[in-house]
DNA sequence: GAAATACCTGTCCAAATGGACAGGTATTTT
DNA sequence: AAAATACCTGTCCATTTGGACAGGTATTTC
């Protein structure tokens, strides 16, 4: 009975990463708090695999950059085998990209290393709880507008246009609006559907809508 | 010294919300913490700008919907006028739509209230040392993909019609997949500018790519 | 100096668009 | 039974679009 509940309140985390420091950093940071145990510890993605798989923590700490398997597809597998295993990125990076990326394949947080240390006991248990945790610079990220993927190499004076198109304007006012003749624009417009890719009006805005261009 | 050490150590809270009943959960639940005190309870946003005003606390717990002032209002003055004070949303509601208002006026977390009793503690402390939380339900808005913020009452049929436009088919070729005459597509074309109070084709396509309809 | 890039202009013309009509049916709600 | 809603069809016509030409200039890069 004793042993049970010991096992409940416990929780369990499995760190993956492949620098020494960190680990140093994070068994340091836990040595202290009793109601967390790291069970396991691993140098890349497959190792983080095998060690959940092994132990079956409540918790995998994991890093993005990692040699042999990233931790963005060790995410994925983790989340598919495991759904029950709560995923915690550490990043030195936090670019819109790759926050998302380990969020939609299952991370339920995302903290930046420099603020590892600070009260990583605090997040732990949050997580646990079943609460999505963020360091705010990354949570800044998620809530800023996000920005063109790719703008397609146009042209000030094409993005110009497609602008005005894009407000329902016909080629003779947007035409009209930057000086130029209707010829002119027509030529611009050319000029963005070979870029875009595309053979008409319609798919050039609905994808610059789509890329955040317009 | 010692007092010093006390001010430094606590985490002070006000609480913004309009039910009673949320004000004696989270009395409740504080009460046990000798690190967080609960310095100034409101059931408004203008309550919560004067309470804030008055105590300067670290972190603003509140309400979304409340009459006088609402939440997202509150927030947005709270955040300019006291950048310092953290806010921490608690909500009934986590809408796509309310969580980001929220968010980009400045809230650094998100909470349903049916999570709130457990925990609210780890939360508010994660919060004090700058990390943005989240309750996993509302985390799974963020990572989702943005649904439609309004469909503009658009029929299946019209949105049928909107998404092989988008593809950039033309009216008869959008007429042909659907088995319908040209005359009807602009039909629906012409309900579907209507709906969307639009002009122009461009305009349609652009505000239904931007509001995620296609 | 040649080449590349961004920008500008024109003509001709078939096809597409969208407005302004004027009608119809099937289904559901009140 | 009347009203509302979603759906369907047609004609006529001015305007818009976009392709296929065939040209030009200014600025920067190699």
């Amino acid at each position: 009975m004793a042993k049970q509940m010991d096992v409940k309140k416990n929780i369990r985390v499995v760190l993956v990463d492949d620098h020494m420091q960190i680990h140093k950093i994070i068994q340091a940071a836990l040595s202290a708090t009793p109601d967390i145990k790291l069970v396991g510890q691993g140098a890349n993605g497959q190792d983080g695999i095998d060690l959940c798989n092994q132990y079956q923590p409540d918790i995998a700490l994991m890093d993005v950059v990692m040699p042999i398997m990233d931790g963005i597809e060790a995410t994925k597998v983790l989340h598919e085998r495991f759904p029950g295993i709560k995923i915690l990125v550490m990043s030195s990076f936090h670019d819109h990209e790759s926050v998302y990326a380990m969020l939609r394949n299952g991370a339920v947080g995302y903290l930046t290393k420099d603020t590892l240390a600070q009260d990583l006991a605090e997040t732990i248990r949050a997580t646990f709880q079943g609460k999505m945790v963020f360091s705010s610079n990354v949570g800044a990220q998620l809530v800023s507008s996000p920005q063109p993927a790719v703008n397609f190499h146009l042209t000030d004076r094409e993005l110009e246009v497609l602008v005005l198109l894009a407000e329902g304007l016909t080629n003779q006012q947007s035409a009209q609006k930057l000086s130029i003749s209707q010829s002119t624009l027509k030529f611009h417009m050319n000029n963005i559907f070979q870029k875009l890719g595309v053979q008409t009006r319609s798919e050039a805005l609905v994808l610059a809508a789509k890329n955040n261009l317009i």
